[in-house]
DNA sequence: TCGTACTAGAGAGTAAAGAG
DNA sequence: CTCTTTACTCTCTAGTACGA
C-alpha cells in the first residue's frame, strides 16, 4: 500500500468534496477494489472519509475535519497562505502547487489579493538561475565563489559563507566574506560568474549584523524638480516629502542614505532637478555635470 | 497487494392511475 | 385536460467474494 496515495486521496477529496471510487481509481491508474482498501486504510487511520451510494454518490470526507483538528486559527493559515502567496512571487520553485495544496487542506481560497515580481525589468534567465544558486547555496551551507563589482566598478574575486538574501528595493546577499573575515552585503545584480565550490560551512557564532542597524549614515536632503518631472516625483518620494510649488515645480525634503549611488541617482533626473541641500551633494553633482560637459563640448571649444 | 466479477443500495426517469 | 401520486425500471456507485 502506498502511503503517497493514501495522501493523494486525502487531497483528492478535500480538493473536489466529493469523488467516486472509480475515477480515483483511473487517476492513481489501481482498480476500484484497491481504492476502497486505501479507503479503508484511511478510515482506521481516524480519517473521518464516508461514501454515498447511488447516482451522484461518491467518497467524500466530513466537512471541514482537517480545519477542526487543526492547531492553526483561521488568521495563522492566512498568514501561511500570504507568506507562500509572497515567496512565490520570487518564482523559484514548486511553491504555487504547495500553495494550491495548502489552501485545499485549509479549505480556504488563496489569498490571491497581492502580485509581486521582485524580478528587474528585462531580466532574463540568467538571473533566475543565479538567483536558484544563491538559494540553494544558503540552504545548504555551501561557500560560493564569485566575482564582485563595487560602485566604482572595480572586480574582486570573493569567496563568502552566504546566510541570507534579502529584498530592499532590489535583491542583496548577506554573506560571511572570507577574504575580510567579516559579515558583507553583496547587491545581487553586481555579482558575477557564481559558483558553487565543494566546501562547506557551519553557522558562525557571531549574529549576522542587521541591516538597518548597520550605521549607514542618513542624510537630508533638498531638491527642487521641474513640473516635466512630476510623473517621477509622484512614483518615487512619498507624498508628504512633496509640497507643490505656484508655478508648477515641486519642492522634495527627504532623507537618504549615504553612498555615491545618489550622485548617479539624482543625474538620471538630468537637468530637470537641482540639488538645494546639502552642499557637498549639490558639489558632487555640480563636478559631474562639468564633466559630462567637458566630454560633449571639448571638440567644439 | 491487486484485479475481476458480482451484489446491493440509492436516486433519477418514466409510465400509469387517480383526483380535481 | 392538467396535476399529483405511486410503482416500476434503469443507471450509477459502493461494497464483497474469490482468486492470482
Amino acid at each position: 500500500m502506498q502511503v503517497g496515495r493514501l495522501f493523494d486521496i486525502v487531497y483528492q477529496l478535500l480538493l473536489h468534496g466529493s469523488v467516486t471510487a472509480a475515477d480515483l481509481a483511473e487517476r492513481f491508474e489501481v482498480s476500484t477494489r484497491t481504492v476502497y482498501r486505501d479507503i479503508e486504510a484511511l478510515s482506521e487511520a481516524g480519517i473521518p472519509v464516508y461514501a454515498s451510494r447511488g447516482r451522484n454518490g461518491g467518497i467524500s470526507l466530513i466537512d471541514r475535519f482537517v480545519l477542526d483538528r487543526s492547531l492553526l486559527s483561521e488568521q495563522e493559515q492566512d498568514e501561511i497562505l500570504f507568506a507562500l502567496q509572497s515567496v512565490r512571487a520570487a518564482r523559484t520553485g514548486r511553491d504555487g502547487e504547495l500553495l494550491s495544496r495548502l489552501s485545499s487542506v485549509f479549505k480556504r481560497e488563496s489569498p490571491d489579493w497581492i502580485e509581486a515580481d521582485f524580478t528587474d525589468w528585462g531580466s532574463g534567465k540568467e538571473e533566475k538561475d543565479r538567483f536558484a544558486l544563491l538559494k540553494s547555496a544558503v540552504l545548504q551551507r555551501r561557500v560560493i565563489g564569485f566575482t564582485y563589482y563595487n560602485a566604482k566598478g572595480e572586480s574582486r574575486e570573493r569567496l563568502a559563507e552566504p546566510v541570507k538574501l534579502i529584498f530592499k528595493n532590489s535583491w542583496y546577499l548577506q554573506a560571511f566574506c572570507l577574504s575580510r573575515q567579516d559579515y558583507r552585503t553583496f547587491k545581487i545584480s553586481r555579482m558575477e560568474q557564481v559558483r558553487l565550490t565543494e566546501q562547506s560551512f557551519e553557522k558562525r557564532e557571531a549574529p549576522l549584523p542587521d541591516l538597518d542597524e548597520k550605521g549607514i549614515a542618513m542624510g537630508e536632503l533638498s531638491l527642487l524638480f521641474s513640473p516635466r518631472l512630476a510623473y517621477r516625483v509622484r512614483d518615487e518620494f512619498h507624498p508628504s516629502c512633496i509640497s507643490a510649488r505656484p508655478d508648477g515645480s515641486f519642492a522634495v525634503t527627504t532623507s537618504y542614505p549615504a553612498g555615491d549611488w545618489i550622485i548617479g541617482y539624482l543625474l538620471s533626473f538630468g537637468s530637470g532637478v537641482t540639488v538645494l541641500a546639502p552642499d557637498a551633494i549639490r558639489e558632487q553633482v555640480q563636478k559631474e555635470a562639468e564633466g559630462i560637459q567637458r566630454n560633449y563640448f571639448k571638440e567644439k571649444t
